[in-house]
DNA sequence: GGTCTATTTCAAGGATCATCGAAATAGCAA
DNA sequence: TTGCTATTTCGATGATCCTTGAAATAGACC
């Protein structure tokens, strides 16, 4: 995991469209959810979510398996979790497990 | 944490100048470092890193404390625990802990 | 082949962003 | 006051992004 790659994935999270659209499917767990129902749930044009869901399969955060008729798309956890790892690498990885609002760990 | 804040803060590290800047002052630790010093270590414009600087600071990541002649700057540490907090929300909270590929025990 | 559904690509608008140099500000020193 | 250092604000330019409807593609079914 490089800076410029790390970057690139958190812009593609930075939009707040593509940020529930990454949820939505984290929620969905395993199972994923095809992109029509993705756009039942969050509302935006096909050819919008097309775009955020091209974005986050570019940058690794979504994979896409076809189905019969449907393209199931899934989170890819073990790129967040490299992501994450990026983000807390030599400062407080400690910290990093204690999700809670606990400041005290790492300063 | 909501959707949006989370987007923000993501935005923020989603540039890779920013990003640098903001892994700068992480590996800087609590003492921080100047505005001029980052500038000599990253090598762009002083506004630039001005501008940048300001929505780090915006968004909650970077803090200011003003010495003497100079404005030293910090990584905060909660801000970016909180946003990872909620990265890892309601999908795999345990493998948070695990930042390497070895299926750690997660405590 | 023809039709239907699911999804992507195309084209375009308006908005936001990144970057820079030049000028302005704030604080200290002489 | 004048000068010096550190940093921010201003103004501008070129690039990128977000969103959409319309059109095109891919696959299944009759």
């Amino acid at each position: 995991m490089n800076i410029e790659e790390a970057a690139k994935q958190l812009e593609a999270l930075g939009n707040p469209t593509r940020l529930q659209v990454y949820r939505t499917l984290v929620r969905a767990g395993d199972g994923g959810l095809p992109v029509g129902r993705l756009q039942e749930k969050i509302g935006i044009a096909a050819s919008t979510l097309s775009h955020h869901l091209h974005r986050l399969i570019l940058t690794g955060l979504v994979t896409q398996e076809r189905q019969v008729t449907t393209l199931i798309c899934r989170a890819n956890y073990p790129a967040m979790n490299s992501l994450v790892g990026f983000l807390v690498d030599e400062c407080c990885v400690d910290a990093a497990c204690t999700t809670e609002q606990d400041g005290e760990a790492a300063a």
